[in-house]
DNA sequence: AGGAATGTTTACCACTTGGTAAGTGAATCG
DNA sequence: CGATTCACTTACCAAGTGGTAAACATTCCT
């Protein structure tokens, strides 16, 4: 039983340190989709984490290294949170209901998340081509998914891609509308949201849709 | 006509003066607006202007005294914007149409001003009490629009302050889709994203409206 | 004209920023 | 055990930050 185990604690060293930059991704990315980038120095986030910044510089070689790896994991939480809501059950307009639900869902339960989306989409230049890269497996999903509904006669056929962004910048405006109610006082539920998003739907789809 | 103008130019200095901090709003205003407040040096921005930073702050006392004048001024110019909006011609859901129109055509043509509006409420503090503040004139405006609107049926009845806020945070999502569309290389057009936006309405709207 | 007020610049300062170099204590390995 | 690697800290630095003080040029007032 010894010859299993080569160490008495197993993988001590190599797991801990995964778990500082486990926490530091983690800390980094809350705090850079909430305040922004530039708004939050490595001082900062040390003393969030009880470090000194050059802990953070030991595991990543600069401040925009770490933005990158931030960005990396962001982009693979998207992906597991739009992937949990793409494969949802059901089909036609009741699978469009769930997934448009769940990603409300994550537009409450992680703005931080979508914030932070948006925050790369500022810096721009080389942060928002990485994104659009590492989520490609969601975009050819999703586009998937767009073309076979439109095959299908449940959707109206139009470019997939546009289409696609356009979902995902009212991600991004469902963020900022969660955003703007903590903002105005008033904590946001899931039920309270979808109350008034039903409200504004018919408000905005009789300006809009109707001839 | 001597006695008219009491000097060659008519209050140059004065005028100038106003021109000068004119200009810095301006500039500053779209600064912050797109790139956000920290991101942007006093130094950043009086090399835009072609003056030193000292310049700025003799017309005000700091960066954060500046950020307030930008405030007001923002406040001022989204007033104005919604304000022609609001004047708009006819009456129920026809009129609702032209205000939609118009708040996207705000959002496209002056993305700086919605981003800024996004920018302050990060910030928090003082500066999203001022922004209501500033804002009430409007606030009360469109609540009596949609209360009136409700009273002769045109709206379902509900809370207008929410029925607001979901407005407002509609436009802010419409901004944000520019900005995306920006990034990603699309150049919108009031009519690529009304179209866009009646796909989007009518994939939410049997989504969310649809029992 | 001459002095005062005004708008702006140059010079400067304390502090924070991201980043580097050297040192330290514990885990790992021979 | 002793040497080494590893994770991290202390000490430090150059550049940039918001902000102040004083010098300077222009416009205004009498």
């Amino acid at each position: 039983m010894a010859a299993v185990v080569t160490s008495p604690l197993k993988g001590s060293r190599a797991d801990r340190t995964r778990a500082t930059e486990a926490r530091i991704l983690s800390v980094a990315l809350d705090s850079f989709g909430t305040k922004g980038f530039d708004s939050v120095s490595l001082d900062d986030l040390a003393a969030d984490l009880g470090i000194t910044k050059q802990a953070i510089l030991y595991h990543w070689s600069s401040k925009r290294a770490l933005l990158d790896a931030v960005i990396d994991r962001a982009a693979l939480e998207l992906i597991i949170e739009f992937d949990g809501a793409l494969s949802e059950e059901g089909s036609g307009w009741s699978r469009v209901e769930s997934i448009v639900r769940r990603i409300f869902r994550v537009a409450m339960r992680r703005p931080e998340l979508l914030g932070f989306i948006r925050e790369i989409s500022r810096i721009g230049g080389d942060a928002s081509l990485r994104v659009t890269a590492d989520l490609e497996p969601f975009v050819s999903r999703a586009t998937n998914y767009f073309e076979r509904e439109m095959d299908e006669g449940r959707i109206r056929r139009c470019d997939p891609g546009l289409l696609l962004v356009s979902a995902y910048s009212t991600v991004l405006g469902a963020a900022t509308e969660v955003e703007v109610l903590r903002a105005v006082g008033i904590e946001p539920t899931l039920r309270s949201t979808v109350v008034r998003r039903r409200e504004l739907l018919s408000f905005l789809h009789a300006a809009m849709v109707a001839p």
